[in-house]
DNA sequence: TGTACATCAGTGAACGCGCGTTCACTGATGTAC
DNA sequence: TGTACATCAGTGAACGCGCGTTCACTGATGTAC
């Protein structure tokens, strides 16, 4: 059943853009063309009618992965006073869910690290380097209003990595106690008091 | 030139096991079973002769590199008091080398994104959890003594994602200014006082 | 210490498989009249 | 509005290549006498 119309066609863009923004945040960005283009209910011959290389495919969905996570981050933050807005985001972010569902979870923590593997100069790592900015700046505008400018972004930075670094790691140790306790202990860190983020306290 | 002396088989597993440590945590545990025996200079056919599986040595490679780390942070660590100890990891870890060189960096930042998608069982979950777990004991040898156990583990958690977050962000930035700061925002965090470390300031 | 031979570490071809990318083909879509 | 036909989105076979693993082979090593 080959020519669509061309309605049909941007669904099937948009239906791959989706589908690779979740594969690649599960799999990593080796998850292959007929992989992303069978999820997206296609055959894998017909990608290069919609992008140019998988090189090309690998930044527009780690974009939209980004954008998706601060439009979420935007939405929680929404109404907040400053610290109430950070935590918000904190616990927002350092859930069982975004642990154990990395596809619809936190695209830094999914591909960091992939992305540190890519040469210089591939699309990708720039899209990861733009979003990264733009979840910074929104963490940086929850910093204490009290704090001058450059301590507000260092703060943000400081917690963003932990923030990572914390889910990171818990998700490589998700088969152990340690994991839950690397989430809670970031969340005690970023968020002061926690008597009452301890289940079995 | 086949069969080869009892002494220079095991220096060859033994280089088998150098170059993986090496190599597994620059292109991650991806990496062939060909690169690895070449980097070894040897051939592939001959790794079964030493393995059972290349899971298996993804999990000897896995910890290997991290009882490596373990070593080092000790060394860092010996005749300090903890305050100071903490400072040493601290400044030892968010280097511009630890960044440029995972291959040789924490193996944690290089690798927990790769471990967290492999099935659980795999043998170098095992080895990335029990290596994971050393560290965090080390560093919570260097909590102020003031504080009672749990705070101390649970600082040592917090401050152990700092670090691998910081590492595994600047590493995905490490071709933008972003790529510093994070490396500088985490060490301040974690240090307290940093004028010093602000090269321009 | 010297000889004869079984052992086995390492080689490189081969296995079935999956990769990114290309391309001839199909037939519904969109257009020109 | 209805017909004739050019366009082109999607298909699936094929490209050269690399993957993890197996295996027949080689010949120096280690052993038995």
């Amino acid at each position: 059943m080959p020519r669509v119309s061309r309605a049909e066609t941007e669904k099937n863009r948009a239906a791959i853009e989706r589908a690779s923004s979740q594969l690649i945040r599960e799999r990593g960005l080796g998850v292959s063309v007929a992989d992303l283009m069978g999820a997206a209910g296609l055959t894998h011959g017909g990608f290069y009618g919609h992008f140019q290389s998988k090189d090309e495919l690998k930044a527009i969905a780690c974009a939209s992965a980004l954008a998706e996570s601060a439009e979420r981050w935007k939405k929680r933050m929404a109404k907040k006073d400053p610290e109430q807005a950070r935590a918000a985001l904190v616990e927002g972010y350092l859930t069982e869910r975004n642990r154990s569902a990395p596809g619809t979870g936190c695209p830094l923590a999914a591909l960091a690290v992939d992305v540190a593997r890519e040469e210089r100069g591939k699309p990708v790592r720039a899209a990861f380097n733009d979003g990264l900015e733009q979840l910074i700046e929104l963490l940086t505008a929850t910093q204490p209003c009290a704090l001058d400018e450059a301590a507000r972004r260092s703060g943000a930075l400081a917690q963003m990595a932990t923030l990572v670094g914390a889910m990171v790691l818990a998700r490589a140790t998700s088969d152990s106690p340690l994991s839950d306790e690397l989430l809670a202990a970031a969340r005690e860190n970023l968020l002061g008091s926690t008597a009452d983020t301890h289940p079995d306290l």
